[in-house]
DNA sequence: ACAGGAATTGGGAGCGCTCCCAATTTCCGA
DNA sequence: TCGGAAATTGGGAGCGCTCCCAATTCCTGT
């Protein structure tokens, strides 16, 4: 018998086929004990012949649980499209979905109106087990407001606020503070930044970094070499159109897309990289490595994170929210051609 | 009452607390006629002051709909983490998603234990009421394997066989048509092309195009000038270094990301663009107008494309398989700088 | 060989909904 | 005012599963 040959298979079914009860085949499915070694073997059998799975929806209806869980990208989350570092994020949480077994669901907010209509949408009963929401902008109620619904919640990145709740986040401040510090070591005078959007956690936790690097050294971050992007490529050409009136020779940009903007304006500015400026990108995502020169940046483990986030959730939904859980990930800096360092050896 | 006070809200306790019973409500909520007007308004109130929403397993079970569909990446495609074309079209299904007020599951397959395990997955009773598949390689099996599960599913891209399956496509070949036409017109005597990933359908349509562009002006398309890139900027990189040998001075890649790597290479060589070699690519994603100069390309209406696919598989699993749907949608060129259109006006 | 306990098996109830049909109410024209 | 049709309403059955408990079977040691 095919595996699809059979539409409507049930557990009654598979119990009349082999001669047991609709009790012993949900025993057997479910990996319980007290079921006789040759029944269970009778069973196997014939659920392997048949192609038989469970409906979930039946399961799902006296169990409550979906196996299912949500992925939510808040509106603020603009540069989903440009960034490269959405997709792989994307691909660590599919593949730790894929390693648990449970299904991923996936909530892209373009504008109000779909943030409005989301709220309801996941938190419908029967629907999901948990939910990963990215950290967004301040003032972004929808962390807010998904915390508050009685469903498991972890945030990729930092919850903005001090709430008790679950998040997996990247230790950003040191990421960058490692970043300037090279810089520093470096010999650069004049260290400017690119940072994120302001109101993003990631971006402020980067520029604390970079201020907490300066100021370590006893210097003072000076305002004209602080510039703000969006973490798109045109944002990190701009803002360093801005900075190159504060001729810095060297340059943090929050992002490795940031990064690749600054250096097209510093190009077209005809000054050369890293002898007139030096860069240091954030990601590591693979852009960094066929830009010219290549980019020395700040590691993130992105699919790991993913990964990470995922087993966080699973781990919430099935031994509940309290006590809240927190893991911090390391970042790496990866030296390459941008910030000079080997013409300097 | 605030809308998640009471936690386990069911058709009965609505019913209770309008004083009508399981079915009126089930009525109100369905929009089914044979309502009276006061007692909708009374049973909408209720439902309105708890927040109530059907508990979706429950309507799944009896209805067999899900309002859910799955969307799958084969492990073919490779560039998912490298090319903006991809985010850009699951932002497009991601809205149609949620217009036609459905769920979107997403399925990453990044390996072949992955493949080995999606078929009973996506196939799981009780789970998705259609599939979208992201067209890949030939010799993929898992078009072919999912066509023959009893589920509604319908194409992105080109199915690759001739089968009597759903689908929703942009005409690469006219596509690639236009930008190689352009090409010959503004002059150039020795068009190149990039191509994607052999074996895949847009590759060879693209390719196709390219070929009876030329061929209808009378040229013979010369195998020194074809080389094969991956759709990313690397494979874009070295099929150009490849492609320098055969000295063109114009180049059509089949992906701007390509188009992109294959200028680096250009550069590199100490050639200038677009007047030692020219350049078209293909998609218009954002890196197209930031790149140097700036891409003349072939827009895909990407974000639509991924609408249309949502509304075709809406319209299958909700009116029946046959007869198969098609659509194929238009290309549109974008003359920017890399052609040297401008220069020769 | 047999009592008594452990292991195994079966069947009923119920998860929350929709569908169907029967019961009740309403409305209309004669 | 009343019969009968139409509109409205209610309740039972059942979707396919899990859980619980009762029934049955299987082992022990004596």
């Amino acid at each position: 018998m095919s595996p699809t040959a059979e539409s409507n298979l049930t557990l009654e079914e598979i119990a009349r086929l082999s001669g047991v009860s609709r009790s012993t085949v949900s025993r057997v499915i479910n990996q319980q004990p007290n079921v006789s070694r040759g029944v269970r073997q009778r069973v196997e059998a014939v659920i392997q012949e048949t192609g038989y799975q469970p409906n979930l929806a039946a399961q799902t209806l006296v169990s409550k649980r979906t196996w299912m869980i949500g992925l939510v990208l808040p509106r603020s989350v603009s540069a989903f499209f440009t960034d490269p570092y959405f997709p792989r994020l994307l691909q660590g949480i599919a593949q730790g979905c894929n390693h648990y077994d449970y299904t991923l669901a996936l909530y892209l907010v373009a504008n109000r109106e779909d943030e409005e209509k989301i709220l309801p949408r996941v938190s419908r009963k029967g629907l999901l087990d948990g939910i990963l929401i990215q950290s967004g902008q301040i003032g972004d109620a929808l962390i807010d407001r998904m915390a508050k619904l009685d469903m498991p919640v972890v945030v990729v990145g930092s919850p903005l606020h001090p709430y008790e709740i679950s998040y997996v986040d990247v230790d950003n401040v040191n990421g960058a503070y490692n970043a300037v510090s090279h810089l520093i070591r470096l010999g650069y005078k004049r260290i400017a930044t690119i940072t994120g959007l302001t109101g993003g956690a990631a971006s402020a936790d980067r520029l604390a970094g970079f201020e907490k690097a300066l100021i370590e050294r006893g210097r003072n971050p000076d305002q004209s070499l602080i510039a703000e992007g969006d973490f798109t490529e045109a944002g990190g050409y701009y803002a360093m159109q801005q900075l190159l009136l504060a001729r810095p020779d060297a340059v943090f940009a929050a992002s490795d897309l940031m990064a690749i903007g600054a250096m097209r304006a510093v190009r077209e500015a005809g000054l050369e990289i890293p002898q007139d400026v030096a860069f240091v990108g954030y990601d590591d995502v693979s852009v960094a490595r066929y830009a010219n020169p290549q980019l020395t940046t700040i590691r993130q483990p992105i699919a790991r994170f993913g990964v990470n986030a995922v087993e966080v959730l699973i781990d919430v939904i099935e031994n509940g929210t309290h006590p809240a859980r927190r893991i911090i990930m390391d970042t790496e800096l990866v030296i390459r051609d941008s910030c000079g360092a080997s013409r300097r050896k």
